[in-house]
DNA sequence: GTCAGATTGTTCAAGCTTGAACCCCTGGGA
DNA sequence: TCCCAGGGGTTCAAGCTTGAACAATCTGAC
């Protein structure tokens, strides 16, 4: 029924595994476990829903989308990679490697920033503007359509509540210190 | 400020440029803006925040884990695999070969489904077992950490209202039918 | 009975992400 | 002045996902 009753739903077989754990754990009740399970699928089927959408229509994957339109906004349409890595909270890689694709479609350019060399500043070129421009109603839609259309405005209020409060969570975690394998 | 502003506001601008658009788009509220930000900047980091808590502690990553805990609580602990793509929502593409992984580490095993030749099916081992036992209780505390704790019961319940929401409206929507370059 | 078409599952190439290694630049001691 | 610690950015290898192509099996219509 629920595709993802799967996730935790285990716990109430694990827990006659309480042997192996080194203090019983604190399980999601029924109502908790429902929210996450919804949660879940959301996370999982909405980035792709929406890439779709971007790359059918302009051939942009919802990370490009973010990056030229945050480029867009930015004074002078140009911002530096770190400001704008942050910006994104993605990883300095990841961007660099989507910036050199968007450079080389000539979406943006990028260029030591005049102010101190050490940093790297991209700017968007007309044509990259221009897609922005055209791709903005489409994605707006496809947000609607998806997400915001049916909802209630006290939905929408707490909607924006709880997944603040998920953000700050993760923003405030002690970093996550890969252990070797 | 917000890292994720990036997304729709650029559609002050655009709206000087209506000439180039179809028909004028139905932009977003600025309340309706502040929630769909939060929740995308929820959609792009909650993932890797859990994926790394797996990955650390269990060597497992978020879809493994949803694979090996959808086995744990089938009949048998053995599924279908399209019964199991379905359930997880993803390709069977994806499946067979996080499927064939999971394999190759001993946590499951694949074979014809005796019933009727032309379905596999994937069983969970007794290692496979093991080990969704000992990685439930990290995952479930991440849950809580990250999401659950934290919210009141009202709050849970719109998630969880929303978040349905959402998953309808993209299973709804149709088929998205990619455009050739 | 047979053929077209749908379903199940695998595989392969192409593209993307991650993390580590690396280089460059800067700033602050000693 | 010299050294070095740290931040910014790129690159590379390894791993994962996607979509298309393919093989095998089943269904249904004629």
């Amino acid at each position: 029924m629920n595709p993802w009753e799967t996730s935790l739903t285990l716990i109430d077989q694990a827990e006659t595994y309480s042997c192996v754990m080194p203090d019983e754990p604190r399980w999601l009740t029924d109502h908790e476990r429902d929210a996450w399970l919804a949660l879940a699928k959301l996370m999982f089927n909405l980035p792709s829903a929406l890439d779709a959408q971007l790359l059918r229509d302009n051939h942009l994957t919802l990370f490009d989308y973010f990056v030229l339109s945050g480029l867009s906004m930015a004074p002078g349409r140009t911002m530096r990679l770190s400001d704008l890595a942050s910006h994104l909270s993605c990883s300095l890689s990841r961007l660099s490697n989507v910036v050199k694709r968007l450079e080389q479609r000539g979406l943006l350019r990028r260029a030591p920033d005049p102010e101190s060399p050490r940093y790297t500043v991209a700017t968007l070129t007309d044509a990259g503007w221009e897609l922005v421009v055209a791709a903005a109603p489409g994605h707006v839609a496809a947000v609607r359509q998806y997400v915001i259309d049916g909802l209630t405005a006290s939905q929408i209020d707490v909607l924006r509540e709880v997944a603040c409060h998920v953000a700050q969570q993760i923003s405030e975690a002690p970093e996550a210190s890969p252990r070797p394998r």
